[in-house]
DNA sequence: TAACCTCTTGTTAGCGTTCACAGTCTTGCC
DNA sequence: GGCAAGACTGTGAACGCTAACAAGAGGTTA
C-alpha cells in the first residue's frame, strides 16, 4: 500500500497523518468539539489549510442521517410570485445553513406532485417544502413517507402538514374595502382559475367585504393568471356598458390585461373605471395608470416555512399542525379613484 | 443482535433476508445488471415491493462518488430572465435524471460567488452551472476545484469553461436593423448596467448596426433593469426634444418604463417614437402599446447547458472549450412604426 | 475425463465520516 | 505519595451501498 493518489483530494485520514493526530480528533476540531487541546487544534487546523482538506458532506451525511439538504417541489416558477416565493424559501434555508434542491413542475396533479416529492425522498432531503396553490396539489401529502418533516405553502390546512401562507382574504378585503370607501356602488372580480386556493381565498374575500357592506355581489369572470385572460375579461367588462365601475383583478398580470382592454376602447382609468390588482410584480408601478394593487411579501413566507420546518426537523418530524399567516399590504397607487 | 428495528426504513440486506439472496445480487437487480436469473429477479422484486425498500442514494453517492446532483448558481431569480433560464436548467437536468441544487445570489461579486461555488462542491454536486451574467462572476471559476465540471450561462468565453448563452448582439441587431428599415434616421439606446455581460451585447449589437448602415452613433443611456430606471431614460429622452425617433431598450421591463415617461407626457408610441424592447417577458404583449421586442429561447439555452455539462461528466471532466449560441427571434408588435 | 468456458451467486473489502468506548495524561487534594 | 476526577486522545465499529474477486453449477470441447 503505497502513499494514497496524490490527485485524490485529501480525507481525514490524511490530515490525521500530516498533523500527528488521529482521525477522530480531526472530527472533533471540525465539529467544534470542546475537548480538544488549543495547540492540538491549531495543528489540526494548519494540516487541513495545508492540505486543502474540506470534508465529505457525503459521508457525513451516510452516518448522521442527516444531509442538510432541503427539497423544494415548486410550480410554474417562472411566474413572479412563485419565483419569490421560492428564492425567499432559498434564501432562508441557506441562512439557516441548509442546501435547497428544487424541483419545479409545468403542471400540477396529484401524479406529479406526487413522484416530485418521491424523488426528493430518495436524495435524502431532511424536510419538504410543498407550494402547493392548487387544490389537487394539496392531496400529494398522503404520499409523504412517514416521518418526513414538511410544510405547505399556500395550501390549505386539512392533512397533519403545516401550512405557511399569505392572508389572501384579507388581501382582497383590503382591496375591495378600498374601492368601496372611494365611493363606489360595488365592485367587479377577476377570479384566478377556480381551482387554485390563492384564487379562492381572494374571491372569499371580495365577496365577504361586499357581503359585509351590503352591496349586491355582482357575477365573478374568470381568468388563467395571463395577461392574455385579463385582456378578455377586460372585454367582457366593457360589454356591460356603463356597469362597472370598479374592478378587483385577482392578479397585477390580468390587471395589466384588464388596462389594455379598457385603454384601447378609450374607457380612462381611472376616471371611468378603478382597478386594484394583487401581488405588486415589479411592473406594478409602471402601469399606465401606475397599479393599485396587494403585496405579498414572499420573503417572510420563505422565512417562515423554513423556521417552521425547521423547528419539525429539530423534533424528529414530529408535527404541529399550525397555520401561519402573513398579512399582506395595501399599495395606493394611481388606478383607483372616486367616482366622477 | 435482536431483529432490526421494524421503524427504521429496510435497508438492502433486508430485502436480501426476505428474498432469500444476498445483497449483492440485489444490487444487481436495482443497477439492471444482466446477469441474473429473472426468477431471482422477480423474487427480489417482491421483496423490494413489499417492504417498500427504497435504495439509499447517499450511501450510494459515498461510493460511486457521483451524486447525480448539479449545482445551479444564480442570481437575482426573481427577475423574468434568470428565473427562466434556472426553470430551463432545472427541466432539463431532471430530464437527465439528476437533482438541481441552486443557489441564488442577491449580489455578484466575485466572492459571493466563489462561496456558492464552494458550497456546492462541498455537498458533493457532480457539476455546476454558474448563471454568470456579470464581468466579476466570470473571475470566480478560477476557484472551481479542479477537476470540477462546469458550464457558464451568459458569460464571457475567456477561462477553460464552455459557455452557452443567447445571442445579444445579434438580438439587438435585429432590433436596430428592424428600425432603421422602418426609415428612422438613427437609434436611441437605452442599456442595462455596464459589468453585465448581457448589457454588453445587446450595445455592442445596436452600435454594430447602425455602423454598418453608415449612421451616426448617439450617445446611450445607462439603466439597471429595472422599470424605474427605464422610466428616468424617458424622461432624459424627452429632454432632448424631438431628436428622438427610435429608441432601443434592452430589456422589457425599461422599455415599459420609458413608454410611461413618454406617454405621460403625451408622446404617442409609435407615432412619434417607436420602441422596441428585449427579452418578451409575458406581459409585453399587453403593454400599451403591445410592445416589439426580441426573444430569447430560456428553455434551450437551458438543455444546451445541462448537455454540454453531462457531456463533460462524461469524460471526467474535461471539457472542451466550446462556446454554444442560441439565436434569439425577433416579435413583431404595435410599438414600432415608420415616421409619419 | 479433464480442461475450459459462461452464467449466476456469494463473500469480502472498502467509500469517508461519526459514535461509543477505552485508554492515557494531567491536575488537585487528602 | 496515592488516587480519583477530569481533560484529552486513540481504537474499533458502524452507516448502506458498490466493486472486485471467488466460487459453484452447468455445458462444451478435446
Amino acid at each position: 500500500m503505497g502513499p494514497r493518489d496524490e490527485r485524490r483530494s485529501p480525507v481525514m485520514a490524511d490530515v490525521a497523518k500530516a498533523a500527528g493526530v488521529s482521525h477522530q480528533t480531526v472530527s472533533r476540531v471540525l465539529n467544534d468539539h470542546p475537548n480538544v487541546r488549543a495547540e492540538t487544534r491549531t495543528r489540526v487546523l494548519e494540516a487541513i489549510d495545508r492540505l486543502g482538506y474540506r470534508r465529505n458532506l457525503v459521508a457525513r451525511a451516510l452516518v448522521t442521517r442527516h444531509s442538510r439538504t432541503l427539497g423544494v417541489v415548486g410550480f410554474n416558477t417562472t411566474l413572479y410570485g412563485p419565483a419569490s416565493t421560492v428564492d425567499g424559501i432559498e434564501q432562508a434555508a441557506r441562512a439557516a445553513g441548509y442546501f435547497v434542491s428544487i424541483v419545479s413542475l409545468r403542471t400540477i396533479d396529484t401524479a406529479g406532485m406526487r413522484d416530485a416529492i418521491d424523488y426528493l425522498a430518495d436524495q435524502g432531503v431532511d424536510g419538504i417544502v410543498v407550494v402547493a396553490p392548487q387544490r389537487s396539489a394539496a392531496r400529494a401529502f398522503e404520499s409523504l413517507p412517514r416521518g418526513m418533516p414538511a410544510v405547505a405553502v399556500e395550501g390549505q390546512h386539512e392533512g397533519e402538514v403545516p401550512v405557511v401562507s399569505v392572508d389572501q382574504v384579507g388581501g382582497a378585503r383590503l382591496a375591495t374595502e378600498h374601492l368601496l370607501g372611494l365611493g363606489h356602488e360595488t365592485v367587479w372580480h377577476v377570479s384566478g382559475p377556480s381551482d387554485w386556493l390563492e384564487a379562492e381565498g381572494r374571491t372569499e374575500g371580495w365577496r365577504a367585504a361586499l357581503e359585509s357592506a351590503g352591496r349586491t355581489v355582482p357575477e365573478t369572470l374568470t381568468g388563467d393568471w395571463s395577461p392574455r385572460s385579463g385582456y378578455l375579461a377586460g372585454r367582457r367588462l366593457l360589454a356591460m356598458a356603463g356597469q362597472v365601475t370598479a374592478v378587483f383583478v385577482a392578479n397585477d398580470q390580468m390587471a395589466l390585461g384588464v388596462l389594455r382592454a379598457l385603454t384601447e376602447e378609450g374607457v380612462k382609468v381611472p376616471e371611468q373605471i378603478s382597478i386594484v390588482g394583487f401581488d405588486d410584480i415589479p411592473e406594478a408601478e409602471f402601469f399606465l395608470p401606475p397599479l393599485t394593487t396587494i403585496r405579498q411579501d414572499f420573503g417572510a413566507v420563505g422565512r417562515n416555512s423554513i423556521e417552521v420546518l425547521l423547528r419539525q426537523i429539530g423534533r424528529g418530524g414530529e408535527c404541529e399542525r399550525e397555520r401561519l399567516i402573513v398579512p399582506p399590504r395595501f399599495v395606493a397607487r394611481s388606478s383607483t379613484s372616486s367616482l366622477r
